[in-house]
DNA sequence: TTGAAAGCGCTACCAC
DNA sequence: GTGGTAGCGCTTTCAA
């Protein structure tokens, strides 16, 4: 197994500067030691100063494993993501670090690619104690979680709505934003909308579709309403799908996306069939990616504070872990639309 | 100081199974509990699968942090990069997930924004023990991690050169690729092309700068060399350069940028001040990101193996923390040059 | 104000 | 094959 071998060849040669040896160079007590590091009123000045002279000459660091195995927390925040190669992720996850890193903590993010076993083995973190909580991007968490006593105390979710009650969680109104999208749409003229969409086993997807279903319906367009779930969520399902659509002889003038990946996989496709953009064929993206305002044409669509989200959750998961307070309610933070060219008008 | 109420607050509540539960309701002794789970042959398969059982009924778990003090390694490896949200990294950190979790270790991502303070936080990380290894994307590593002992088995480096020779490091061939790049554009007849490029204080940047220039004067054309250098690299800073360039009444025949980021930020200038791409103005980017393949044009572009480079990466530190083998070589990776719509021809 | 000492939960060495 | 036991490096009582 070369899982054990790897860790093995890599130790030895540590034996790194420990508290006893600070203690015995200040001639003081290891206690005295921690308590100086920790800034204890109960230490002279004087001792303190001595003490942090030679820790700074030694370049002593305190030992993270030991504090962490004594105090029992591990200073990290689990950040569980399908995967951060998902342009809309990253920003959010920036969001995270800024909230996160302010009050002590460090952040690990693991990609689960929609895998249950990494999703477990994740989990597993908060379980061993390596960390200390978890912010699910994932939209569901792994039973495993749920044998941690308190579980809900230390885990928040973030974008994709986990459907359970108990989980404090950060999100935009994704059903609302998709109505103002289908609105704006119908608004200008167009009838036959199609939605690209995401999976339908995702409840933000799903809030997407049947916003646009809605949406249509209470516009009398009942029987204009056509939804394309696609499984994958990339540029290339965005392509896929379109061209399976205009393949099958469908002419709408009208295209709203489940994201703005889809929309410019989408729109490429539709470049490619010689259809113009917004001439033929309007489009409406939804997240608001940083290549949206530049492309060509310029993609409306629905910007979302992802950042804003990100420092939400972060500021979430740490009011949740204070057990002397209440759990922290769930958090619904505003989106936009943009109007920029590829919806024409 | 509210980093240390922070974390106060979050314990309590937790005293979890330990392995001295497992060992009694076993009825053995702890350290045939803690061998049987290492799945020593030292212990009968019978004892064995009993203890098993009674840790998957518990929902047992090993204490990280104990573990870690007694074994003297964290398991995490630290990636290190500017920030986690420009559009290159993420792909590779998934690479570098690949390699690194079949082997047992977890990734934590730490976003730098280049704040030297932010750097030396991370850095601790290896000192304190919560890290075994650094993977640095950042192009400099701090002076702090130059205190470790035998440091430079601990780090290695991908993407972007750090100017430390005894460092292990990833990367492609950058003056070469811009070199194909710039000879790419000049067999298009171009002779007035201009490079956008990135902070010349990254080794980087600047061999992809150089390598502009040398082929440009040996093909004689010194004199149209035209470099014009951005400290900030982002969609923004690439309009706001080539908004600068041609503001200045410079009208280039073609652009070569350096990233796919900047390049979608200079067509988008060029095109607002009506120019065609690529009838009026050619361009070119590098790293190819998803989105050049369906813009409008389409981006021709230098390919860079991302997902690739992360695992190399992965692999060079697993090796190079391998006290018992030699240091490992550095690596250089295969770029490509993929030509679309955005030069023409 | 400081020191002594008891562990935190685990692994690895040494007996048996 | 199994048990006993000594720490890993730190924090935190309790005494002095």
């Amino acid at each position: 197994m070369s899982l054990e071998n790897d860790k093995k060849a890599m130790r030895g040669s540590k034996r790194r500067t420990t508290m006893h040896d600070i203690a015995r160079l200040a001639e003081v007590d290891v206690s005295t030691v921690s308590r100086a590091l920790a800034d204890s009123p109960r230490v002279t000045e004087e001792t303190k100063s001595r003490i942090l002279k030679i820790v700074q000459d030694t370049g002593y660091v305190v030992n993270h494993g030991a504090r962490m195995l004594r105090q029992r927390y591990s200073g990290q925040v689990l950040v569980m993501l399908p995967s951060i190669a998902f342009t809309y992720f990253p920003e959010v996850v920036l969001g995270i670090e800024d909230y996160v890193q302010e009050h002590g903590f460090s952040v690990v993010v693991g990609s689960t690619r929609y895998d249950r076993e990494r999703e477990e083995a994740l989990a597993q973190q908060l379980l061993t104690g390596a960390a200390d909580g978890i912010i699910f991007m994932t939209g569901t968490i792994p039973d495993l979680i749920k044998t941690y006593p308190s579980f809900d105390r230390h885990v928040v979710g973030i974008s994709r709505a986990i459907p359970d009650e108990q989980i404090p969680q950060v999100n935009i109104d994704n059903y609302l934003a998709m109505e103002t999208a289908t609105r704006h749409l119908l608004s200008l003229g167009h009838k036959s909308i199609v939605h690209l969409a995401g999976s339908q086993s995702s409840p933000t997807f799903r809030a997407r579709a049947d916003a646009y279903k809605k949406t249509m319906e209470d516009a009398g367009l009942g029987g204009h309403v056509r939804i394309i779930a696609s499984e994958e969520y990339s540029i290339q399902a965005g392509a896929d799908r379109m061209n399976e659509l205009l393949q099958d002889g469908a002419k709408p003038t009208a295209v709203i996306c489940a994201g703005d990946d889809m929309a410019i996989g989408a729109m490429h496709a539709a470049r490619l069939m010689g259809l113009a953009i917004p001439g033929d064929i309007a489009f409406v993206g939804f997240d608001d990616q940083p290549f949206s305002a530049v492309m060509n044409p310029s993609l409306s669509t629905i910007q979302i504070p992802r950042r804003e989200m990100g420092m939400a959750g972060a500021r979430l998961l740490l009011a949740n872990m204070d057990l002397t307070k209440e759990k922290p309610e769930s958090i619904l933070l505003p989106h936009k639309l943009v109007v920029r060219e590829s919806c024409g008008g």
